[in-house]
DNA sequence: CAATTTATTATGTGCAGACATAATAATTGT
DNA sequence: ACAATTATTATGTCTGCACATAATAAATTG
């Protein structure tokens, strides 16, 4: 009779279903590793394995001796995944190029430098247009520490765009992104090729290397673009 | 001569150093589990727990029998916090409130109609204005299929947001999260206190138990909101 | 030579046992 | 009664081993 292996995966589904089911509601303290080891007949890792991944995605709540509950506010967890602008465009089926608009080295505006701070070289600026087909996709605005990536100044970007190439060939520790709405400005919006004060979603990143900062970037979306993420 | 016994953490942190001090670069194969162990003098297992954590953050991809490579594009993952409405406001370190404007049992439009399908009951119709301070923070539109959830009918919602109330007292299983930025309508911007077409930052989420949809909501945010995260 | 079958191998996961650690509960001292 | 100390305990993690699984490489077959 069946005796077939317990995985975490299933032991995972099934505190999920107590959960989802009401037979263990928020705020309630779960039985401990050892007990659902018992009722489950396997080992304690494996469910310590299936209760980890649950409390990461935010349905349970652990601590040490105290036990582990069913969260009372879920702090669900969304990822979005964020791939090339490449990637993007083609995985919706469409026909991905790049436009290189401005490419200058040049010193950054104060709020710029108030980020990236004190460099030996001046940074250098890009504008480039991402397109879906024939049509804008998406503006990006970047500034890059040539300090931390000099070879960029001498990179081809008509094949392969500095988002791309940066991806490649620089290094990077950690990063920072922020969404928000903006209204479309008169150059935003001749670019993208829609009406001035359009709303458009807006996508600021900062990339570092160690403590010094790569590359600060924003990147206007067309206004049909959204971002989406099941929990 | 430490002999400090090797945890998966320091594992991660190292292999993470070697990525991005290019030790390794994006493409390359990395030694395989059993060879890193040696190296480390630690258990397989403690190396498995540190590589896997890595892929998932997106910085490594593993094949079974092809090895762990450096990601060549790596699919950086941005986790973003989806708390309640209340938190998202004290925890700015503002005074939390919210006004339920509207609070109806009646028909859905078309477009809600084909998310939440057939449905015994009417669906409630519920818009609130969530405040930060004395200020507008976000104004909430919502349906809530009652056949899942027919006591949301008596609910008082008063001391107690709707957002909330469902959290702690229906039941979900699963749910989608789709980011995107509107103009703001005539009705909007009145709530909202801005004008007519100024950009806000739009979060639609439809959240399931099962089969079934339980809510439908929009969340139109002031302008000066962002959404941020580390990665 | 192409197509199919059969090894081979790196990762994926399970187990039992041990010790570590953090948080709580119980105990002790003043 | 209160503070400081000492158990206690549930989770956290490491180890060493075993077998499962998926993907590739090698061998076999027509």
């Amino acid at each position: 009779m069946s005796a077939k292996r317990i995985t975490w995966q299933s032991l995972h589904a099934e505190v999920s279903r107590r959960i989802s089911d009401g037979l263990w509601k928020p705020g309630d303290l779960i039985p401990g590793e050892v007990d659902l080891a018992a009722e489950f007949g396997c080992a304690r890792a494996t469910v310590n394995r299936a209760l980890r991944q649950l409390a990461q995605e935010g349905f349970l709540d652990r601590r040490r001796k105290a036990g582990t509950r069913v969260a009372l506010h879920p702090v669900r967890k969304a990822t979005l995944d964020i791939s090339i602008t490449r990637r993007e465009v083609e995985q919706s089926g469409q026909v991905y190029s790049h436009k290189t608009l401005r490419r200058k080295q040049k010193s950054a505006p104060k709020h710029i430098q108030n980020i990236m701070g004190e460099t030996q070289a001046a940074p250098l600026y890009l504008t480039t247009l991402h397109q879906a087909g024939k049509k804008p996709f998406m503006y990006e605005t970047r500034w890059v520490n040539t300090d931390m990536v000099p070879n960029v100044l001498d990179a081809d970007l008509t094949q392969i765009s500095a988002n791309e190439w940066l991806v490649e060939n620089a290094l990077f520790s950690k990063g920072e992104i922020t969404f928000s709405a903006a209204n479309a400005s008169d150059a935003e919006a001749k670019i993208l090729n829609v009406a001035t004060g359009t709303a458009i979603f807006i996508i600021d990143r900062v990339t570092w290397n160690g403590p010094n900062v790569v590359t600060i970037v924003r990147l206007a979306y067309t206004p049909s673009f959204q971002m989406s993420t099941k929990i």
